[in-house]
Formats: structure tokens, C-alpha cells, sequence
DNA sequence: GGAGACGAGATTGTCAACGATTTTGGATGG
DNA sequence: CCATCCAAAATCGTTGACAATCTCGTCTCC
């Protein structure tokens, strides 16, 4: 019984309803890091440690754990003697998410730049020409999915795991503002051309050019977030 | 279940209870991040909870709890169903967490650099003056605390939480590293002019110059990381 | 003599119950 | 009618014990 008392869809009575195998060898971090990523916890919501043991079908011991977990993640706020509740990420954090990513990022698609090889090279031009087409067709889901993988792999190569490990964070925190945004035509064929921008600088070789045409990326990223929400 | 407490009027009640973790109200956690940061846990080293339970004297459970919140913070290795131990920073890694430094310290710099108060401008220049005194007299212990100072306050002047929160985590995991540079005269004499050009840029307003005195900064200290042990 | 099976010891993961703390609702007095 | 205080409920933090898992020494067999 989880009191969805806050906004966000009625979970009803079946909370382990679709596409979750009830509670078995799956780790209920992940489980619980799911929910609240796919919006089935709303921010702020109370996440009391009996009711997820019901739910999950684990003991108490198992979902402090998870908790705590989450907590080191930033997905979880943990109130001493107060409880647990889903972190609520404010406009004003996400900004400061993404002025980080700006950094991050930016070294990530510099050292790809600086050590791409032929192989991954025609990688990009493959993301690079379905990024093109499928905004030219309206296609946002899966123009939104080229992106993500943009992003990792942009991490991935980059070899670099202190800052993929801080990106993955940061990631999972930000995920309900980045949808926001992703479901904007208008938005998408901005976006394109800066994505673009940045592949063709990984391509080229340039460590300094990719590095600016992310913080390009990102800077208009964090302009139309501002515009959205005021 | 019948609370003898009396709310005020505590009358009888003795304060120190016995079989309450006896140990204070510090909380083990800031225990065991101290004895890691200090050195007293070597690299690598397993954390054995029963150990940790009676060195410390509290229970296993608040043990394990410290544990779960150090993994979360970089300092713990969890290895599932082997233990924990002190998560081991290599020098690859300690020259990543100071490549995502540049990123973030930037930011900061740039966001001090765009915002600063008059009160706040006061500080900074004493702080030069301390940083180029206490050089000049070979004080390094001072020096290196003085340099701390600049980290924290223009961590705590950017008014930007996430940076501060993922800077905070990179020095616990890189304090040693930094260690074993900041008892070097001849890396002080430098590192005190790039310090100086940090300030200077926060002084006069330049959010573009204050990033890149930081780079300047931090790319001379990986530069320095990496002839020292090579 | 060496490789693999096997069991004892050690360590973590999990569980149910207890104690402590905060919050909430209601009674009490001004 | 409102502020105050107090009891009761709800929830978290802690404890001790038990089960699952891994490590390592030993033993046997080829």
C-alpha cells in the first residue's frame, strides 16, 4: 500500500504491475531506482521503509539498504529520524546540472576527439546521418534515443570513469527535466544542428572545437529549459 | 509500547544510559571517513564489519550503514558478498578527478568571479596577501591550508550546491595525492603565482580569466602529479 | 607430486523483534 | 476560542541471531 498521495498517476492497488518479475533474484536498488527514474514515485514522496518491504517483497534490512544506496546516488533525500523521500530535483538544480555537465562533458568529447580511432569514427557518422534523418521525419522518441547514445557513448570512449561515473549520477537525478524538454518539435531541430556540431568536431580531431561546440550544446540546452519554465 | 518519557519534566531519567552507543553522538560514519582520509585505513585494506564494530563500539548494523554511505561517497569499495574495503585511488584516477576539477572549479570561479560582493572581495585580497607571505617564509603547512581556504570559499561563494557537492566528494578521494605534492618548496613557489592569477581574475569580475586561471592552475598540478611519479 | 573435491572457518546478507524519536490528535486550562 | 500539554500512533534506528556465500587449508586420487 503506497500512498501516491502526491501528484502523479494513481498507482491504484497493483503497484507490481507491468514488466516487474515480482520481487526475485533482481536487486531491489534497481528496482526501487527504476520506479522513481520512470515517474511511479512522484518527488517528495515519503518513502516509508514498511511499506516498500510489502511492496517489494523484502525485508526492511534489504530496503534501508537500497535506500541508503539511492541516497549515495542523489536520487533519494534521507531525513534523520524523518524518513526517506524522493528527491525533488528544483529548475534552478537542474540548471546547475547541466552548467556541470558543461564541464564534464566537454573533457569527455575533447578525449574522444584527441584518441578517436577509424572504427568509432564511422560510428558517429552513422548517428551523425539518423540524428538528420529522423528529426527531418519528426521522429523525436527515436531521435531522442540517438542522442542518449550520443552521450554514452561519447562517455564510453572517452575512457574516462570518474567523470562517466559522476555523468551517470547526474543523469539519473536530471532525467525527468531532460523529458520535458525532448518532447519539443521546435526544440529538435535546433538540437540537431548542435549535435551535429559536436560530432563533426570529434570527427575533425578537435579536442578544443568539441569541447566548445558541447558547451554550445548545453548553454542552449539550459536557455530552453529557462524559457520553458518562465 | 507505553513511552515513559516525559516530555520537559524529565525527572529521574539518567542521561547516560547504558547499552546506547556509548561512543558519543559523533556518528560512525564521520569516524571511519576520518580514519580513511587521515591515513589510519590503509588503500586496499579490507573493512571487516565485526572489526569496525568493536573499534568503534557501536552495533554491525551502524557499522554496515557507515559503510553503505562511504561506498556511496567514493571512498569505500563494496564487493557483494566479499566486504568492503578503502577504495584505492590510482594515479590515473587521481589525474581524472583533477581533469573534472578544471570543469567544475571553473564554473565556480567564473560564478564567483560574476557575482562578487564587496565584503567578499575584502577576503580574497587577504587571502593573496597571506598565500604570497606565507610563501615567502617557506611556510608551507600554512600556505596549504590557506590554499584549502580559497577551494572552500569559492565553493561556498559560486552558491552552486551540485558543484559543491561532487567537489566535496573528489577531495575526500584525492587527498592523499595532493598530499604528497603540497610538501614541495618548489611547487609551492609556482603554484602561489597561479593561486595569485585566480584571485586576480575573481577581482576583477572576469568570469572567462577566472576559469581560465583555474585550468592554468590545475592542468601546472597534473603536470606536477605526473613528473613526480614518474 | 600435482590437480581437483571437500569441509571448516570466516564474513557478509537477511530477518524479525525491540527501543527511541518524531508527529499527530485530543484533552485541558486560560 | 486559542495556546499548551500530554498521550498514542507511526516510523525510524538498533540489536542479536540466523542463513547464504566466499575463502582457504586439507585430503584423496591419478
Amino acid at each position: 500500500m503506497v500512498g501516491a498521495r502526491a501528484t502523479g498517476s494513481d498507482t491504484g492497488t497493483d503497484e507490481s504491475a507491468p514488466g516487474i518479475p515480482s520481487a526475485g533474484d533482481t536487486r531491489v536498488t534497481d528496482l526501487i531506482r527504476d520506479a522513481i527514474v520512470r515517474g511511479e514515485f512522484a518527488p517528495n514522496q515519503r518513502l516509508i521503509e514498511a511499506d516498500l518491504s510489502s511492496a517489494f517483497a523484502a525485508s526492511r534490512a534489504t530496503v534501508r539498504t537500497a535506500l541508503l544506496e539511492l541516497a549515495g546516488e542523489g536520487l533519494v533525500e534521507r531525513l534523520p529520524n524523518k524518513g526517506s523521500r524522493v528527491r525533488a530535483i528544483s529548475l534552478k538544480e537542474a540548471i546547475e546540472i547541466l552548467e556541470v555537465r558543461i564541464g564534464i562533458e566537454g573533457l569527455c568529447a575533447a578525449k574522444v576527439a584527441e584518441h578517436l580511432r577509424a572504427e568509432d569514427a564511422a560510428e558517429f557518422e552513422w548517428m551523425r546521418a539518423q540524428m538528420i534523418e529522423t528529426v527531418a521525419e519528426g521522429d523525436l522518441v527515436e531521435y531522442s534515443l540517438l542522442n542518449r547514445l550520443l552521450d554514452v557513448r561519447v562517455r564510453e570512449l572517452s575512457d574516462h570513469v570518474t567523470a562517466a561515473g559522476i555523468l551517470a549520477r547526474l543523469h539519473a537525478q536530471s532525467v525527468r527535466h531532460q523529458f520535458k524538454l525532448s518532447a519539443r518539435p521546435a526544440r529538435a531541430k535546433v538540437s540537431v544542428l548542435e549535435h551535429v556540431a559536436i560530432i563533426d568536431a570529434i570527427l575533425a580531431r578537435d579536442p578544443v572545437a568539441a569541447e566548445q561546440a558541447v558547451r554550445t550544446h548545453l548553454l542552449s540546452v539550459i536557455g530552453a529549459l529557462r524559457d520553458l519554465t518562465s
